[in-house]
DNA sequence: TCTGGGGTCCTAGGACCC
DNA sequence: TCTGGGGTCCTAGGACCC
């Protein structure tokens, strides 16, 4: 069996940890720049506030019923779900961690009574963090995405923990869920099924193999068989990125090559200490820039460019020389950029990689990177960096920010005085 | 005026080999 | 008029997820 153990409202509901004031009222979380609603209380999702809603055309709603607005603290958010999963690792040794607030666990050989384990979970993380959360446990990952969206939709008879162990259950859950609701199922798929008349999950599992191959390739197979019951999707245990990206969108339009590249070098020196976290090494630097795509009265510019490094690395200096040098083929004058990206890929790992035999990586940066990630790490952020980025790594939008409760000593002074 | 960010996996088709 | 067959590897782009 497995679990999908899922936090409910993640991010409204780490808001509300620390400020119970909040409860029962509705409250949005914005994405960076305040743009977009990135998460929603229950609250909130009953006043019909969707998810992506463009944040500057819901003003008079936010205002009509008292929202509380928060720009997104993903700082707060990563800590908080360090902390749940911590808690949830306890209930098996071999767990996934899905995306920052969700989680397989594999219960192979565990002699278990499910529901309360998972009833278990739910008491611990609540009274341990204070984040509410729910449990789905089933056969299959797909199935146990199913039993978590009953457990969810359900509280009062579930208490927030499902569990589908017969195939009653498990016919009985596949003909209530919509198909475009099920994991998996994206916008374009469910358009191909809905034009074979399937309505619900059920419906899809009582297709031939032979179409959904043809028309979904093996990942939809998979995934039919999944909610059939038998295991085909796998657990996935590697803790380690395959690739690290830093994108934004800026606060406003920026016209003048000097701007973009400063941009460039503090996005390339944070994907960086990333990858440099997860003790690996890269070869491939991909870099795009991008107009502002809402504009009508001006012509859409993206451009994007891979550049195969001659070694592999993680040194900062080295990646941000690669980096503008990829700038200055894809920036064009006379435009004006509103997003920029690098994305770092092709790992090796750090301890055991085959150097080249003509051109390597300055083997003095590595001591130097490693003293200015600890020095960073004990201070503040950005304390020591290149010359070419200036203070602030984040100029964005950022009017509803909640003090950093867990994480930052400097910040938690600043609110006490 | 204002519209997010960070991931994974699969496949078709091109480039190349003998 | 007639112009092979069988592979591998790589990548851009598309689909999906939260």
């Amino acid at each position: 069996m497995y679990s999908l153990i899922d936090c409910n409202n993640f991010y409204a509901s780490c808001e509300r940890v620390f400020n119970p004031s909040l409860r029962n009222k509705p409250i949005v979380v914005l994405s960076n720049n305040d743009g977009c609603v990135i998460a929603r209380s229950n609250e909130a999702k009953k006043l019909g506030i969707p998810m992506g809603a463009p944040a500057f055309q819901y003003q008079s709603v936010f205002r009509r019923h008292d929202v509380k607005v928060f720009s997104a603290n993903f700082h707060l958010y990563g800590d908080m779900s360090h902390r749940v999963m911590n808690i949830l690792s306890n209930y098996s040794p071999v767990s996934e961690i899905y995306s920052i607030d969700e989680c397989f666990l594999s219960l192979h050989g565990m002699n278990i009574d499910h529901y309360k384990y998972g009833l278990d979970m739910v008491e611990k993380v609540i009274k341990w963090t204070g984040i509410p959360i729910s449990v789905g446990t089933a056969p299959t990952k797909a199935l146990a995405k199913v039993a978590n969206r009953i457990a969810k939709k359900f509280p009062q008879t579930t208490n927030g923990s499902y569990v589908i162990d017969s195939e009653e259950k498990r016919i009985k859950a596949l003909k209530w869920l919509p198909i475009e609701d099920v994991w998996g199922i994206g916008r374009q798929n469910a358009k191909k099924l809905f034009a074979q008349g399937v309505k619900k999950a059920y419906d899809f599992t009582e297709m031939p193999e032979s179409w959904v191959l043809k028309h979904m390739t093996i990942v939809g197979l998979r995934l039919q068989k999944d909610l059939k019951g038998i295991p085909s999707i796998d657990m996935e245990t590697e803790e380690k990125k395959q690739s690290i990206s830093t994108t934004r969108t800026f606060d406003r339009d920026y016209d003048n090559f000097e701007d973009v590249k400063e941009r460039v070098v503090a996005f390339t020196t944070l994907s960086a200490e990333k990858l440099r976290n997860q003790n690996s090494l890269c070869n491939v630097l991909n870099l795009f820039v991008e107009t502002n795509r809402f504009k009508e009265t001006e012509t859409y510019y993206y451009k994007s460019i891979q550049l195969k490094l001659p070694f592999s690395t993680s040194s900062t200096i080295e990646l941000v020389a690669f980096a503008v040098m990829g700038l200055k083929h894809i920036y064009h004058d006379h435009l004006h950029y509103k997003k920029v990206g690098v994305t770092l890929s092709h790992f090796v790992d750090a301890n055991c990689h085959q150097p080249s035999l003509f051109f390597n990586s300055d083997p003095k940066h590595k001591e130097l990177m490693r003293v200015i990630d600890k020095i960073n790490g004990t201070y503040q952020h950005n304390v020591v960096r290149l010359a070419g980025m200036d203070e602030k790594t984040f100029k964005m939008k950022q009017e509803h920010l909640s003090p950093a409760y867990t994480t930052n000593i400097n910040d938690v002074i600043e609110v006490n005085l």
